[in-house]
DNA sequence: CCAGACGTTGTT
DNA sequence: GTCTGG
DNA sequence: CCAGACGTTGTT
DNA sequence: GTCTGG
């Protein structure tokens, strides 16, 4: 699963091939966001341009405010195994590729009995591109169309599996040569491109435990600087 | 056949 | 709109 | 889709 | 085996 992620995508290099000129400052960004609050974060979801949506996919058929509310809390991730045919993604899967600017994204390895939150970014300075699929909804209380977003997930590298050893899901990440082909791809395209490994591509560390609550302004640089843990005793 | 769900796996 | 559960 | 019925209309 | 109800 991917439930939080960072933003900070200043310096850092888009693939030349989306002809996208720079990470746009105008952008949204920040450390830490949080899926549950539905944040408007960068995507690509044509060539050529990034632009604003929110996350949690509101399908098309959804036809109240409060079912969107609903489903949006489920819709953070999609996944991979079975996005074809869940009502939800399916139509968005076959017609609405996107991929999701990042910086690096948390996830909480289960020791001793503790919750411990680690950072996952990429090697080089890379911008991080999550495969996704977006929608666009009608609100009918503000009378306007909003384009909303799913990450797909997919199983956990070895990386991913010792870090997020519970449930051993990982966001489906596109290496930069092949963001080009993830969005002009057809789907069958796109189901091949997710099973590229990123293993050797990612790093992590842990990272401050304060993250744990919600109730701390999470969305500091202290989200994702590297954390050492007291020594743990052994008796 | 119709009513009800439609989704993932939190740190709620 | 389409799928699932009963 | 699966579990369960699958029948008619007494004068018992 | 096939129909019906849920």
């Amino acid at each position: 699963m991917c439930f939080s992620y960072s933003v900070n995508l200043q310096g850092k290099t888009i693939p030349t091939d989306l002809n996208i000129s720079s990470a746009n400052n105008s952008h949204q960004l920040g450390f830490f966001f949080n899926g549950f609050d539905h944040p408007n974060l960068p995507i690509i979801s044509k060539i050529g341009e990034t632009e604003i949506a929110q996350w949690g996919i509101i399908p098309k058929w959804i036809k109240s405010n409060h079912e969107a509310v609903e489903i949006s809390n489920k819709t953070l991730n999609a996944r991979i195994e079975s996005i074809e045919n869940k009502p939800s993604f399916s139509e968005a899967w076959k017609n609405n590729p996107c991929l999701i600017l990042a910086s690096g994204f948390f996830e909480w390895q289960h020791r001793n009995n503790n919750k411990n939150p680690f950072y996952i970014f990429p090697k080089n300075n890379e911008v991080l591109l999550f495969g996704g699929i977006f929608s666009d909804w009608f609100d009918p209380i503000n009378s306007k169309w909003m384009r909303s977003y799913s990450i797909i997930t997919k199983e956990a590298n070895s990386l991913m599996a010792e870090i997020h050893n519970t449930k051993k899901r990982m966001p489906l990440i596109i290496p930069h040569h092949l963001a080009k082909e993830w969005m002009l791809g057809d789907y069958k395209q796109r189901f091949l491109l997710s099973k590229e490994n990123s293993e050797n591509y990612l790093t992590a560390h842990e990272v401050d435990p304060r993250l744990n609550s919600p109730k701390n302004n999470r969305n500091e640089a202290w989200a994702i600087q590297k954390y050492i843990p007291p020594q743990t005793t052994l008796f």
